[in-house]
DNA sequence: TATTCATATGAACTCATAGTCATATGAAAA
DNA sequence: TTTTCATATGACTATGAGTTCATATGAATA
């Protein structure tokens, strides 16, 4: 994802694609964290974190503010939501032996 | 995605993060087609088409029905369009700078 | 302004997944 | 029942996204 524009539906999707950006979405829905809190919660590495949160912030599917020296993220709501409800719902009614969590 | 099953967001969600099944969706999106005629219009090979259409029918984000020699695909538009419309108004309020198409 | 804390960035590496090609399967018509 | 048309499948390769590690940047405090 570098160098280029999020010009297309599947540059959006790649963020959705990933099991630990699954999991920052999943941690930023219950509240606003910092790079370290995430890190701790989901004990995953710094750096691990900051490339994805990145990729999620270029398709403004998250936000970020600067909260003395660290830096705030939270999960742009009105969007991520509503998909996850529909796949939710894809999953019981369409998608039979699928089992999405 | 072989051997694992939809037991996750980001396993459905690979299907989105493509640009060939995004362009299978948006062919089907306008009628159900068998495999050649995807492959004329998309002038994309067969056994390619075949592929991803494996992937996006184990997520059961298409259907498909055999007439006579033909199989025929088409889309599982109650959980698709939904969420590309979802991406579409995301684009166009929150995603500044960003250019789906 | 030097130091520390917090995060971002770059480059190299790894590995998953899309793509390729040859071949198998399956349905219908001859 | 053989041939042809239509699609699926398997194995291999290549591409690109995720990971890692070292380092840079940036904010706040001493």
């Amino acid at each position: 994802m570098k160098n280029i524009h999020c010009d297309a539906y599947h540059v959006f999707f790649k963020n959705l694609a990933n099991p630990l950006k699954i999991g920052i979405i999943a941690e930023l829905k219950e509240k606003p964290s910092s790079v370290n809190e995430l890190s701790e919660k989901l004990n995953v590495e710094q750096s691990k974190l900051s490339h994805s949160l990145a990729n999620l912030r270029f398709c403004s599917l998250v936000n970020s503010k600067q909260v003395g020296k660290k830096r705030v993220y939270s999960l742009n709501k009105k969007t991520i939501l509503p998909i996850l409800k529909i796949i939710d719902k894809h999953r019981q009614t369409e998608c039979t032996g699928c089992k999405v969590k």
